[in-house]
DNA sequence: TGTATATTTAGATGACTATCTAAATATTAT
DNA sequence: ATAATATTTAGATAGTCATCTAAATATACA
């Protein structure tokens, strides 16, 4: 997953909302929709690139779909972020660029 | 500026190498064009964004243009980024959201 | 003053985005 | 089976994006 798909994927502010709710606790859809201000088919939408991106996951748990955090590839794509904000990084290797 | 803002101007592989190449020392934007496969208006087009996103600034020197990293902005700004992607936070205040 | 160099602005294009309504699918309960 | 609930898919729309070529602006040099 390249830096730029994930930069995109926080880019939205809905999108940072279902995060911020998912760093708490696994939640269906509908719970989700009650703190934002989308419909659902569009809630729908910023989960699937959300998921493309490999940062939440979900599973079905009856009538409801359970999303949750990707803890461990969040994390990752934390380090990744933050090692790319340092200013410290002395050889920026341009060519290595995954985009 | 908000976090969206911020996302969006890093969710771009050639702002991307931009910050970089700028984390190491000012430069002109004939001199940054060297590194990146995109035509100078393009470029141009992409030091906008950033300076909107208050992330660099530019100085006039003859003829050229220098362009050089908001260090205490790019500072701040990774400090937010770095507590949005923190996973201890405890009450992410939905409703207080910038966006 | 005219020419070369550096950068930006204007205008266009095709691709992608967030959003919606309506319809489809899947599961549970009666 | 039928109805209710939960979520996704389909299809449309208006707006934004990265990119280009061509033209405009600004500075320096001869």
């Amino acid at each position: 997953m390249s830096l730029s798909t994930t930069f995109h994927a926080l880019s939205d502010p809905n999108r940072q909302k279902v995060l911020d709710l998912l760093k708490k606790k696994e939640m269906a859809v509908s719970e989700i929709a009650a703190y934002l201000n989308i419909t659902l088919p569009t809630l729908s939408h910023h989960l699937d690139i959300l998921k493309r991106a490999n940062l939440i996951s979900s599973r079905r748990d009856g009538q409801r779909i359970l999303y949750s955090l990707n803890l461990s590839v969040f994390e990752e794509v934390s380090e990744k972020i933050i090692k790319f904000l340092s200013l410290k990084s002395k050889k920026p290797k341009l060519d290595n660029f995954e985009d």
